[in-house]
DNA sequence: CGTGTAAGGAATTCTGACACG
DNA sequence: CGTGTAAGGAATTCTGACACG
């Protein structure tokens, strides 16, 4: 389901992260919410599932860069 | 997705339902959505299918007590 | 009966920044 | 780099009640 309607909270509680860390994954462009009218970030079990992997990257020693899934690119050194 | 992880605010945008008209079912035992741990109401999407149905059926002049459904049986579709 | 609304409070989320390293 | 935290504000949700009919 790639409708964005959980909130961070939920994500929280579903994936372990702390929240600093979900926004700390959108900033670095891993992952991509939805936002509400009142600019509260919404995702899907779609992005939950990504966090869950992105978790388990981290946790292998991998950076935010090298996770990044770019349309074009590939990473640049400076 | 049988999940509870959506809030009020996103059924109320996804249903067309107020607020004041989603509690109200809940009151009347047509949803039973779960609590987050701050007290808010947590809807699946089965909840908001749910809803949909209900919203119809009161629009054709059915009312909340004729809707009820048992914790046990599951009413067929019309 | 079913729904609207104003009231006051509590929980949630947001951003930008400082910290450590 | 990646993450923790305190700060202040804004948006969200909660309950109980009064209203209409």
């Amino acid at each position: 389901m790639s409708k964005k309607v959980i909130s961070i909270g939920m994500v929280r509680e579903m994936t372990g992260l702390t929240e600093r860390q979900i926004r700390y994954y959108e900033d670095k462009r891993l992952i991509f919410p939805a936002r509400s009218p009142g600019g509260a970030r919404k995702f899907s079990f779609e992005d939950v599932e990504h966090l869950k992997e992105i978790q388990q990257k981290m946790k292998d020693g991998f950076h935010t860069f090298e996770l990044r899934k770019s349309c074009f690119s590939h990473q640049a050194r400076t």
